[in-house]
DNA sequence: TGTACATCAGTGAACGCGCGTTCACTGATGTAC
DNA sequence: TGTACATCAGTGAACGCGCGTTCACTGATGTAC
């Protein structure tokens, strides 16, 4: 077993003096960490020593410890939003499954990146507030609604629309928080989670 | 004076040399902390400071940290439980409107409580780990199971009955949390929660 | 072309802080006699 | 009944630790001449 040094992406660990992209590398530092030890684990030292440099470097590039993670829980909606623009493509324009996508993606995106998903959602009293990420949320919400427009015959996002997309989301929030913890997970028997979000987003979006 | 304690007008602070119920008064101290900044914002020694006694008595009643916060939350359970149950008083058996009544317990818990909502489920690498924790929950979930079946007209927790409770657990849950964040209730438009609980719960609760 | 220089992303040491936990101790209490 | 004593829930000081952040500094780099 060599315990040499672990190997990181370059991107990380600098080489020279100087890093070449520092801010990029500290980002991505922190995501990685915020995954290892969670969202209250992580500490601006340890993401110095994931990137090879020193405790004081980064405030050359961020305000302060907040600061570090609202970027990098950004980088992350910017992720959550893509993936799920993707998950849209090729199925047909105005069907349910389009819905079902999007949740399932939702969800994935949760079970593979628990750390980001909790540290945007998860606090309470820390909570990371910043106008940035609300307004990123926002927009992710809204292709969501868009979708569920489509699925009821609406070409704007009227108030029955919101509801539903808001009961839709309910939804594959909490489910995410369920599936993130195997012990909950147990608690719903023997299921697959596709079906699941198609029985839902039918039953939802009925009438 | 065996009873001062109960004179004042908390049982938190102590009054002589000795406490008279510390541990429950940690527990009280604990409960109010994570409440006030947060799961992650709790320390002993604020614990201590509330209850006006040394930062070591807590010691002489708890393990370490994790055992103060596993009890706080196990009690906790204890008062979600009962309010589960006492939601359900009055409302005719084997109706949907007892699992609606179960779901707004359930929500209104959390936005009651959303310290030890979040200390129960929020963590993730934190997470608190106890048999008697995952117990607790097991009990709480089985009041829901038992409602979903009577209402599907089944006798058992069949595989089915089980698979629509964790769905409608999977709404309640993160409606939860989204209802904790006003920026994201926002996001749902006006809307009041009981018809929306009492709406999900007929669709899911249909066929 | 080579060189002087401004820039600024890095360093490394230090800071004050609050934390969880341990230690030898003390004093209030209930009880046996 | 009063008293001696065991018990043990409290104290108060100390510990080692890692944290976030600041400071004066340095050295790599790009560019003007």
């Amino acid at each position: 077993m060599e315990n040499a040094e672990k190997v990181q992406p370059s991107s990380i660990r600098k080489s020279g003096y100087h890093h070449g992209d520092l801010r990029a590398g500290l980002i991505e530092a922190t995501r990685q960490l915020v995954e290892e030890k969670g969202p209250d684990g992580f500490s601006v030292s340890d993401a110095c020593r994931l990137a090879g440099v020193s405790t004081a470097a980064p405030y050359k590039h961020f305000k302060d410890k907040t600061e570090m993670l609202v970027a990098t829980v950004m980088q992350g909606m910017a992720r959550h939003r893509e993936n799920m623009l993707a998950a849209l493509d090729g199925i047909p324009e105005g069907t349910p499954a389009r819905v079902t996508a999007l949740g399932e993606e939702y969800v994935n995106f949760a079970l593979r990146e628990p750390g980001i998903f909790q540290l945007k959602f998860g606090g309470y009293t820390d909570r990371l507030e910043d106008p940035s990420l609300r307004e990123a949320g926002e927009g992710t919400f809204t292709i969501v609604l868009r979708e569920v427009a489509a699925c009821l015959g609406e070409t704007d996002i009227t108030p029955e629309v919101r509801r539903r997309g808001f009961v839709l989301w309910g939804f594959v929030h909490g489910l995410s928080f369920l599936l993130a913890d195997p012990k909950l997970t147990e608690m719903g028997g023997e299921f697959e989670l596709k079906p699941m979000l198609e029985d839902v987003s039918r039953r939802v979006l009925k009438d």
